[in-house]
DNA sequence: TAGTGCTAGTCTCTTTTTGAGACCAACAAT
DNA sequence: ATTGTTGGTCTCAAAAAGAGACTAGCACTA
């Protein structure tokens, strides 16, 4: 196959597609840049659940620092996808939910969490077949 | 609202759903954690439209360094989503294109590019409402 | 023929991000 | 009196990412 020479910009009538992603004026980028993270799509499965914690969210995912369950948090809380709510007791306790826009990100996110568990098999296989052919 | 006192595990009978993502057993988390990679979305979008050469990628998505280029393309091929091939032209090209796997994936995770365009604006706002809730 | 530029990277150095763990105050239970 | 629990913050070390110089071989230009 030969390399494409005449390669034009091909705006193929949808702009809302990927077409305008040249630059940082980009929305998409903005906020799939938070959600992105290593730890958010953890925090959001989980509390598309159920309310959780800081414990108890600690307790769920033993591998996140404090630092950056708190960061990750806030960073959720901040662009509205989860609330925060103190509650008064002895030790004050902190409890985080989901909010509507949060469920609304969840419905399409859970689709591509369902094809990462559905095809985990096919990228595994990928990696073994990548790394045979590099150390050749 | 009072605090949820009793909370018991509420196993609700998915277990494919985010029930099972308690440890690092996870074969979500395996996926996940490469394709949430800051340049990854951006580049898998590219290629979802068209193949590219590395130079066209670079001009293509201005902030990005020559290095984390190199390394998140070859993640995305590690992964099976993206294959490489050189030409042996004057000066050698190469050309990334999508794979079928890639396209799968690209399938939900347009719909999560997608939302995120959609719901710019309700971010946005989330944010000044914070940020202005934070400074008080 | 010397100079310049193009290709797709790599190498090194600096800056940013993340992780590990100590520390906090108040109150409960032992 | 000591220990544990709450939800964090603070500091320091380690890892990751960004910036920019550098490479080799060939083409084009002056």
């Amino acid at each position: 196959m030969a390399l494409n020479a005449s390669r034009k910009p091909m705006l193929d009538g949808k702009e809302c597609d990927t077409s305008g992603w040249n630059m940082d004026n980009c929305p998409v980028r903005d906020v799939i840049d938070r959600i992105a993270g290593k730890w958010s799509t953890l925090l959001l499965g989980a509390l598309a659940r159920q309310p959780y914690r800081f414990g108890e969210l600690r307790r769920l995912v033993p591998d996140i620092s404090q630092r950056m369950l708190t960061q990750t948090l806030r960073d959720l809380q901040r662009d509205g996808y989860i609330e925060r709510e103190v509650f008064p007791t002895k030790p004050p306790s902190v409890e985080y939910r989901m909010t509507d826009l949060g469920r609304s990100l969840f419905e399409p996110l859970s689709k591509v969490l369902q094809w990462a568990e559905a095809n985990h098999p096919s990228v595994k296989a990928a990696r073994v077949k990548y790394d045979e052919s590099e150390l050749a």
